[in-house]
Order: C-alpha cells, then structure tokens, then sequence
DNA sequence: AGAATGATTAGAATTCTATCAAATCACTAT
DNA sequence: ATAGTGATTTGATAGAATTCTAATCATTCT
C-alpha cells in the first residue's frame, strides 16, 4: 500500500507529469527539460530526483549529461490495482461494532441505550449473549442478569423482543 | 489532461484510498466511514464530496443515511492512459532551439558565442542561414555577412568550418 | 592542474491540503 | 410540529510539497 501510495503520489503533480510525456518522447536531460519547461534545473532536477527513488526514471551519465529515462513498464499496472490495499482489509462490522461497544459501556455497564437503531440492536445483542441457547428463563432471571448491565432492565427486556432478540411466552423467555 | 491529473490528485491521498477500499468491498455511509477510520465525520464528508464531483464514487439517500457508492469503471483504464498528454507535445527541439537564439540574439546581433556545444551549433546554423546553397562566396562576402551578426567574423567562420556548416576550398566558401 | 559546465543540495518562501470544532442543513420519526 | 440524527458547510490551523536562489559537487576539456 505504502509503495503504490506513493507512486500515485508523484504522478499526481502536473510538472512531473509534463516531465515524464518529455521523457516518453525521447530521452532528455536536466537542464534542457528545465529550459523547455521554464523552471530552473534545480526545480527539475527536484522531481526527476524522487521518480528515481521511486523507480520511475532512470538516469545515467553521458559526458557532459545526466541522461534520464522512463521506466515504461511502470505504467503497465490497470489502476485499479494500484487503489487497491495489499493486506486484506479488516471486517468492518465487526470494528463498527468494537466502538459502538466500547461507546456504550463503561466498566462493565451499559451508560446509556443508543437512540439510533443499528447501535441500539448492536448493544442489545452484546447483552443478550449472557443468555444460553436452548433453555428457558422466567422473568425474574431476565430482569437480574439485564440489571447486571442496566437499571431499567424492563425498557430493555422489551426492547430485545421488539428487535427479535429474546422471544416470550406466558411467563417464560428464550434466546431467539 | 486537467481531469487526469484531477483524478491522480484525488487518488494520490492516504485517507481516500482507504475510504475508496471500504466502499469497494461495501456501500456505506459517513458516520460508519468515520468510526472505521477514526477520523470525524467531517473529515469524511469531505473527501467523499471531493470524489463524488470528479465521479469516483455516487451517493443517494436511504432514510437516515447517505449511502456512497464506487464507480468503478474509473479505475478500468490503464495508467499510462492517465499520465499522457491529451495534445500533442509541441516539438521540444523546436521550442529549445528557440529560447537558445532569444538568449543569445538580442535586436539581431548575437551577444556572445555560447561555449556549449549544443547551443553554438544551433547560433552558428541560424546565421548560416543568411548563405544561399548552390553558390560561392569569397571571404569578402562571407566575413560581410557574418559581420551583420558578430565583430568576430573570424572566429565565426572558422567555427562554421569546424562544425560542417560551411566549406571551403583554397579562397571559396559555400553552405553545405 | 584548472577553468567551465551541468547536476545536485541546502535553505527559505509560498502555496496547497487535510483535519477538526462548531454551526447549520435535511430528513425522519414520534 | 418538534425533537433527534446524520450530513454538510465554514473558518481556522497545522503540515506538507513545490519552487526559487545560492552554494557546492562532479565531470570534462584545455
């Protein structure tokens, strides 16, 4: 990333890029691209300095010259390969979710339900996870280990089984 | 050529790039934008503003959000597509060969014979052009000619000479 | 060896750009 | 309607990049 990054970089000014159409149509050096161009050598010697660390341009000395060339083959890469980051990227969701978390929770405990509905399922289902699958709890198990987390664990008992989290029946209550 | 360089520019910056990748591998939004990327939302809005009116990426409206979206046709074209000029170069060794003579003629009289190879062949051809080809001159006529231009008809002639630009034989000269 | 010329470097000035905080806008849902 | 939420704009700031002048370096030619 960092390399394409840069490379993107260099050829994202407009003298260099004039610099480089000079270099496509023939070779040439420092102080006739500056006289052509109207910049000083010191200028044009500047760019064609980074393209070479950058192994776009190559030079080489012939008597009284710096001759500089092109590296053609640079510019073989489709663009989007070189948007493209190396290392697959991490999950979204899940870093989405890690700061909605540490968001609402302080020490353990919910400071305050999300109004926005995402953030709000998400912080719902974090606590929800203290329930086991395949079992039932009565209403007075619910309310203690939701109180656990937050003091009205009534709003948030009803709002698990609005987001179809939790599920009811008569008296009992399940994980979905 | 400004729209190029417009989309290397736009391409040519870390925090694009990233938002362009997230918005590769899904459609999203600004605020989850910012919260992956631990920029403001702010931040965010403004790049993908930046991106949207060079037509990198698309946005629409979805309840709450504003869903952002990448075109990607964009990055089918190969980068040296992107670097070349859209006109045709103008011919450099013309346009140098010019600053060299506005450098060294000044009201029609050469100044100074330049020491560098290069630039006093290109004077001594611009007032080579004064002979006619297909005659003669003795060394009266050409030492008049070149006496229009410099004091030192002398050495003139006899640069020409070295140079190939003129020739003699025993008391005649003529243009080659 | 020394003079000349092109290339490079160092330092300074200027311009451009990304970022944030705060204010405002646009839309949704109660 | 009105409160709430996400998006955008504005103004300010800090940082980076380009360009120039002047000085230095490296090479060639006398």
């Amino acid at each position: 990333m960092k390399e394409k990054l840069e490379l993107l970089k260099l050829l994202a000014d407009e003298t260099r890029l004039y610099i480089l159409n000079i270099l496509l149509r023939e070779d040439s050096y420092v102080e006739k691209i500056a006289c052509e161009l109207s910049l000083t050598p010191a200028t044009i010697c500047y760019h064609l300095k980074k393209m070479e660390s950058a192994g776009i341009v190559n030079c080489s000395r012939s008597q009284f010259y710096m001759i500089y060339s092109v590296n053609r083959e640079i510019f073989d890469k489709p663009l989007y390969e070189l948007i493209q980051k190396d290392e697959p990227v991490l999950d979204t969701e899940e870093k989405y979710k890690k700061e909605v978390l540490s968001h609402f929770f302080r020490y353990g405990k919910l400071t305050q339900l999300p109004t926005q509905r995402k953030k709000r399922e998400i912080v719902l289902l974090e606590i929800a996870n203290q329930f086991e699958q395949n079992r039932t709890y009565d209403e007075k198990e619910v309310n203690a280990i939701i109180h656990q987390y937050h003091e009205d664990h009534c709003t948030i008992r009803r709002e698990m089984i609005a987001f179809g989290i939790m599920a009811r029946e008569k008296e009992t209550y399940w994980r979905v």
